[in-house]
DNA sequence: CGAATTGTGTTGACGCCGTCAACTTCGGTG
DNA sequence: CACCGAAGTTGACGGCGTCAACACAATTCG
């Protein structure tokens, strides 16, 4: 179950895994050496798409791929090191597609066109956006580098949040960007897993009420984060 | 694959699967009937809970009850199955949750309410409420009993909502209320996720922003639902 | 040049799992 | 009493992840 990650011998930890050993004479094999560890993403994605998660396998890999059912554990030293390995390409084509979003001067703007990249690569890649936010993942301790994009695509999107707050006319109430990048997180998440959950699947609501969603929600959110936030109606009714 | 849901035999529609059979002479066994298969539902809450769904195995669960690996299988014709009634009852409890919310009169401080219980629920059910929305699901179409209590809980937000819609002075937008109460749901839900999902905690926000995070959360929704939606600019700079 | 090493792939085995099939056990009914 | 059906048992099959040992290339070094 390898629960000593300090000990994987494998993928982008190689390097790692022998500080001590013939590290300087690096052998030039530019293609070939990652081959078959490309071929197994590929494949990999295929098998998730067809038949879910949890169906992924790297003997059914293997097998699709014409070699041994122990070929792909070479490049991978488990199942999740390559779930991982999808998932964080996943998160780097996520954070690629909000970082290339059409820009605008205006922060609220820009806020929308944020929104709109999220919403848009959630619609164009369920498969990957159902990876990265709606199946239990491989564990990120384990896993380090699979969140790092991840991190930097919330990063774009708090710098979004703080850019509005500083073109605020009032500077009242500073509102920790971070806050403000949460809630807008969540409700894109949110309403970007409505499409998909299958627990929200079958509610069963009409096809208008579904299209006009997006730009709804972020009119709705807008108002929200214009408003001006009186503490004393804020926190009304608070229990604990 | 049990693809006749009409035949399931299972738990509280005990008295549904036979209506034909010989009903009044249910011979007396209070509990032994049902002995082994409330023990499995238990017993798969507590595997779920300590390894995850996905260690979530018949052979594991009968093996902790002491019983042959088969003995499961008597009650539920697959692991999809039990599984399924695991999450109908967490709907139900959630559903009684929400339901059992303390009533208020102001619509908006009904909606509050309904917030604070929903993430409540989310907060001292983790493991029930990831099971609902954070991961993935038997078929609900193949289980159809799983999700009407999870309708039922949507109905619950929807009715909340709508009441507020009537109770708004100036009824110029109707605002379809399922419309709101699935943006409400799909904050609610983004808000909950976000202390759970494994691809958010390696944000490692600050302590006091998660805390702080609920109230400012429905303090900017109810901004949002407060104001009035000048259509221009609900769709500005839309793009399709 | 030959030996050692490392990367890559193969085969075989183990125990886990879900599932199907056949068997036993036993309470209740005709 | 013979019968039946529900509940539980045992056994088997194939698929899976994983470990271990082996085969074979290319590379590096003495």
């Amino acid at each position: 179950m390898w629960l000593e990650p300090r000990l994987v011998p494998g993928g982008n930890l190689a390097s790692l895994a022998k500080p001590f050993a013939t590290r300087p004479r690096m052998p030039r094999k530019p293609e070939p050496p990652r081959d078959l560890r490309e071929a197994c993403i590929a494949e990999a994605l295929a098998v998730i798409e067809r038949d879910g998660v949890e169906a992924l396998s790297l003997r059914e890999v293997a097998r699709r791929l014409g070699v041994s059912h122990q070929a792909p554990y070479k490049h991978y030293p488990s199942r999740d090191h390559l779930l991982a390995e999808v998932v964080r390409r996943a998160f780097a084509a996520f954070a690629a597609h909000l970082d290339a979003r059409p820009r605008a001067k205006d922060p609220f703007e820009d806020l929308h066109a944020m929104g709109r990249a999220y919403l848009d690569y959630a619609l164009r890649h369920p498969l990957q956006y159902r990876l990265m936010f709606g199946t239990p993942l491989p564990d990120a301790e384990a896993h380090p580098d699979m969140m790092l994009d991840g991190r930097h695509a919330f990063g774009l999107l708090k710098s979004a949040i703080a850019a509005l707050d500083e073109a605020r006319p009032e500077p009242a109430r500073p509102a920790d960007p971070r806050q403000d990048a949460l809630l807008v997180w969540s409700m894109l998440h949110g309403l970007a897993s409505i499409g998909q959950c299958s627990a929200l699947q079958t509610l069963r609501l009409p096809r208008a009420v579904m299209t006009a969603m997006h730009a709804h929600a972020m009119a709705r959110m807008e108002e929200g984060l214009r408003a001006a936030l009186p503490a004393a109606r804020a926190t009304r009714g608070r229990r604990t």
